[in-house]
DNA sequence: ATGAAAGCGCTAACAA
DNA sequence: TTGTTAGCGCTTTCAT
């Protein structure tokens, strides 16, 4: 309520001074920080590094800033991160849980959460996830009309939601299927590359009649991880071992063979977690919690084909193949949005 | 100063409350937030991933959060991002500065800042930089000692320090080796993987006796650009055309084959970057500006070998070899400490 | 349309 | 050792 000209005379001082408003000041004042909190479980894996951009992109959009912790997956740290968080005073949190986060959120009971990608149960909770049942259920369907019998999985933490899910809809499709669920052919791993190389590298050493002619491995890291383990044993995929990843990544796009893999649009998902951050901060409504569900799809590429002929050991055939021209030029991967 | 007793109880009752000190307030008391501001170039990137990482881990060891922004390789966003967090009154800034970046500081005059792996060219700054210099020369001197007389590069912007330092250490070792440089092999790109791919294209699409047998590529993104557009091309990797790129990563040491790269420690640079602006912010005695320069480390894997004959067509031989005899299994990869 | 004053939650300084 | 007070920079309210 200025005559113009002294508020262009204003702003322009405050221009010159280099003015900027001192944002700790007016958020204690008025009590609402415009930040938001985001935890994820690992920044170096490309996952979440396009969830936690997703987010970032949105929540900037919509003036918000969006201050992002990791968990290493490990609970202790997921604590700290949520205590620190809450110093400053967030407005809400983006949080891809581990299994010490409900634990961890009763510290924070009015502090409004999204949880992201994985879910604490929590049946107030507003979520936003992938179609997990439906990707591990295509990827299992996937191996079996390629003619596959003996189907392994290499499965995430059993207290994770994405894992549980992924594997039920794997025993699901093989006993839909007339297969028999064989627990023998499922190894626990901690999402981990390495932990995909140990439990691939049990699940191939099995003796022939009873190993694997095909892996379903429950994340991005741990597929790196069973490849390299079927190199090391040089099996060959897809003509020894053919493989279904979850996630999909340039790395996935661009081994050689090309790996086929059940894709998840993680860039979105960061997006949709931030707009139901905002909606749930602003139409204040204590409606019934958001559950939002993200579709996967199957990327059929050339890590996976019918099953080879039972073989005494692996390297006893593997006849020299070019390995350029089984598959055709790959273009460059594409990613998530940049601009 | 109070009895122990007391102390107890009252640590106790807070406990109980859940009380948790306002920052914000703290903050705008004392003046000082324990806060420090991070500005990287592409957090998709594994390399900026990991140093932020490291300044993440450093800062928190040290009492310190850290605010993590992306300037997408945009000035103005850059621009955007220092604004955002100058309201934040970070008490510092670590920035890997995109080449707007001198001006936008100067915005910013008391603002103790670290600039990380690449220079902004500022005298008296704080830098926390590799030894981009002895990189690209131990690059280029291995490609020449393989026997190549035709080595083109792929190089970063040219208002980028990294990308100029790599390029003239290339330019020197070529001439210390009495060979020619030459322009018409030397292709800019914007630091992304379609930048590589597209300048690779043009490289090796040029007439035999012309186009180079050995790509030396001047950062990680376009490296992956230069094999594919080589996949593409149906050119052989190492027969029929040597690349090296710059900065390791899970892709290059798992791909087929191996990538020979010159490492850097990024997890480590992270590190001293935040150790060093901890410094500046401590002792706060006006000293000579800190250069910390980390050594890179040529890693010779598969993807570089002696040049292999002009041909017409690149496709008229490539005999059948097998695809993973040729070198020897890989373990799992190691990454940056994780715990 | 403008000015004055109170107070957000904390801490540093001082007084008792 | 304990209690009181002022003030960080801002916004909101109320009075002019």
């Amino acid at each position: 309520m200025v005559a113009q000209s002294t508020r262009q005379r204003v702003l322009n001082a405050a221009q010159q001074l280099g003015y900027q408003p001192n944002v700790l000041a007016r958020s204690l004042r008025q009590g609402e920080t415009r930040t938001i909190g985001v935890v994820v479980t690992d920044i170096l894996n490309p996952f979440h590094a396009t969830l936690a951009k997703g987010i970032q992109d949105a929540a900037d959009r919509h003036g918000y800033v969006a201050f992002l912790f990791n968990s290493d997956e490990e609970p202790a740290k997921e604590r700290r991160a949520l205590e620190t968080l809450r110093g400053h005073l967030p407005q809400g949190l983006i949080l891809v849980p581990t299994s010490g986060a409900r634990e961890h959120l009763k510290a924070m009971p009015d502090l409004p959460v999204v949880e992201l990608d994985r879910v604490t149960g929590n049946p107030d909770a507003t979520t936003v996830t992938t179609d997990n049942a439906g990707g591990g259920a295509a990827a299992t369907r996937h191996l079996i009309d390629l003619g596959h019998t003996r189907i392994g999985m290499i499965v995430g933490q059993q207290d994770i939601s994405t894992a549980t899910q992924r594997h039920d809809a794997y025993r699901a499709a093989l006993e839909a299927a007339g297969l028999t669920y064989d627990p023998a052919l499922v190894l626990p791993g901690n999402h981990r590359e390495d932990d995909g190389y140990r439990a691939a590298m049990r699940l191939l050493s099995l003796p022939p009649d009873r190993r694997p002619t095909a892996l379903f491995v429950g994340n991005n890291e741990m597929t790196v991880g069973a490849v390299l383990a079927a190199r090391a044993l040089n099996l060959h995929i897809p003509a020894d071992l053919s493989i279904v990843g979850f996630d999909d990544s340039r790395w996935a796009q661009t081994m050689t063979p090309p790996l086929t893999v059940v894709a998840q649009p993680a860039y979105d998902l960061g997006v949709q977690a931030c707009e139901q951050l905002l909606r749930l901060l602003h139409h204040t409504g204590a409606r019934t919690p958001a559950r939002v569900q993200l579709p996967t799809t199957l990327i059929i590429r050339h890590s996976t084909g019918p099953p080879g002929q039972p073989r005494t050991t692996a390297s006893s055939r593997d006849p020299a193949r070019p390995a350029s021209s089984s598959h055709p030029p790959v273009a460059p991967s594409a990613g998530p949005p940049r601009a």
